[in-house]
DNA sequence: CTCAAAATGAGTTGCGTACCTCAAAACACC
DNA sequence: GGTGTTTTGAGGTACGCAACTCATTTTGAG
């Protein structure tokens, strides 16, 4: 009926006299400082081990005495969703100074890798941790093992480079993103048959190419009524996209579904409606923002596919700090899911 | 370009030193400590407000040097749900372990409000916060507000008991859930008509009762071509369920989707496919177990209303630890999402 | 067996707060 | 002006660990 799950009075001394050595050589072993022989470390491992010692996170915190510093490298611009990072890295301020950690915006062009490379070389130093959203290119991913062998911890956000030897990637699956927007589209167009359009940033972006990929095998596989155009690309501008999904739409007049990979959903709606067919083609787009979600509760949009900002903030910050403390990371914790938003369950 | 959120370096000695008083008064200030003029008051507290100081929460937990201890009051029996959230809560023994947090997992019948109330006094005094899986009854109430004038943090868990004075609810609004489970099985029959069945654990349940209510609501209102047949209880037990819904498949031959409210998903599915009509029927249901992933990649379940249990297990643990240490709550942090699941964004 | 190198013990200091005591000062009241 | 009460200052101790020094012991190579 009752049962208790870990608890620990036990500190570094009790460690010390169960393994018959004297604190010193403890703390040389926790911290892999050099000076002790092999067997000596296994005992002490041992005694560690037996009683599932863990140190007082608070206590080392405290003597540790470092304000802990992180960086988190940006798009420049006006992508809704970097804002909404960014503001929920403002609302944990106070939790953050209250654990002396302090977060600095860098924002800067992520989309020129030179850029971006001497961006995160600048950083090399003065931070204990980078968090970045990152293009996959060469320089930039020399870039980051610059930083990794520097020692500072480096986590890649929403967008992932794989290839470098980033300590994390906080981010989704966009493969299976674009499957589930494909499954969504394909159900929720129902037993009709016809056409479905993709607008995208641009099919050079991992994410997008990801996405589309995604997309188009659910299509395949699930829905060989519904046959897919070729991609349009929109390089997330409102204006463009609008364009160049206003011309397929007078092209096609059987277009009965559309996916939005990327941002630029201002544009893309408005040529929904001003064809007005905005309520009969499905429409699933990525991420909640003040216009999808109107459109979603208008009907416009059908379903958006949505990565957490919050989460994908909060969840950046706290493995960097776990990395910097050595603390284990919660996996399970920081894995984001994809959301899928309809109206009802708009959060 | 950069901009840093966030840092301070103050510690209590410089507070006294701007406020004119001694380390010892400003204590009293920040603790509430009787004593000090009122003016005094003022005039610590400003300076705080002024240099936005925060008190080291490292240091805070180790002078204050209380190991704490949650209890987690859940149902007995094998609801997988609550089995999964027991699991989580295992994975974090050593995150609990270095903040010195236990946690002790009590079981007991929620559905007997007396026993229940029973179990709840028996923890007050050797429990600084306790999570509860509550059924909304007056004496589980009346227990409820005990514990937390007896300075217990009580946080109330996937089901809420809104009466009572508990200091936070950590789930899913289940109106919103049901609305959006209504959502889907409307709109994933597509353009036929015909009846939808739901199965439910009890109506006596606040969760499952809100959850009917919203996906009666949605039904009602969109979907006009479906009508939704009485309510089946099932009691969330396997049998029962599958027993009659297997009747009510047999009275009605033009059955096109199915809602299934709590657990019991076993027998539901089994009705389902022992009439040969698993392929046919929308099944929409709720949580990610072993079964209801197999399920959704057979395509017998065509989506599952879920709310994380991880991430619920370790909101509850999260909003307790703040509780107990005065600190602030991240609200958006702890809000527990309804996650749409289909096959193609499995966890 | 010798001697240097390696391993270990013993100890100190400091991190920022909580919580406590005791004395001194300020104040109110008659 | 004396009394009693309230407010404040000063100081200490403890929390568990990190990081360091320095003396001492053990070890292994020659």
């Amino acid at each position: 009926m009752a049962e208790t799950l870990s608890q620990t009075a036990l500190t570094l001394r009790d460690i010390a006299r169960e393994a018959g050595v004297s604190l010193a050589t403890v703390d040389r072993v926790l911290h892999n400082r050099p000076g002790v022989r092999p067997d000596t470390v296994l005992r002490v491992k041992a005694a560690i081990e037996r009683n599932s010692f863990q140190p007082h996170v608070a206590a080392a915190e405290l003597a540790r005495g470092r304000a802990r510093r992180f960086a988190f490298v940006m798009p420049s611009g006006s992508n809704p969703f970097m804002q909404q990072i960014e503001a929920y890295l403002g609302e944990m301020s106070a939790w953050l100074s209250a654990r002396r950690l302090s977060v600095e915006m860098v924002t800067t062009d992520v989309f020129d890798p030179s850029v971006l490379a001497g961006t995160l070389e600048a950083l090399s130093g003065d931070c204990d941790g980078v968090a970045v959203v990152a293009l996959d290119h060469p320089s930039v991913r020399a870039a980051i093992n610059d930083l990794v062998d520097a020692g500072t911890k480096v986590v890649t956000l929403v967008s992932d480079v794989p290839s470098a030897r980033r300590h994390h990637y906080v981010g989704i699956d966009n493969i299976a993103a674009g499957r589930t927007a494909g499954a969504l589209v394909g159900r929720l167009v129902g037993q009709k048959s016809g056409k479905v359009a993709i607008v995208a940033g641009s099919q050079g972006l991992r994410d997008h190419a990801e996405r589309i990929f995604g997309f188009n095998q659910v299509m395949a596989s699930e829905f060989p009524g519904l046959s897919v155009l070729p991609v349009l690309e929109g390089r997330d501008e409102d204006e463009r996209s609008e364009q160049v999904l206003a011309r397929l739409l007078g092209r096609h007049a059987d277009i009965v579904g559309l996916y939005n990979v990327g941002a630029g959903t201002p544009g893309v709606a408005n040529a929904l409606s001003d064809a007005g067919r905005d309520k009969q083609v499905v429409f699933v787009g990525h991420d909640i923002t003040v216009l999808t979600r109107r459109l979603l509760l208008q009907g416009v949009m059908d379903a958006a596919i949505s990565q957490n900002p919050g989460h994908e903030a909060r969840a950046a910050v706290r493995v960097l700090l776990a990395l910097a403390r050595g603390e284990p990371i919660l996996r399970e914790q920081e894995k984001i899911r994809i959301d899928i938003v309809m109206r009802d369950n708009l959060p």
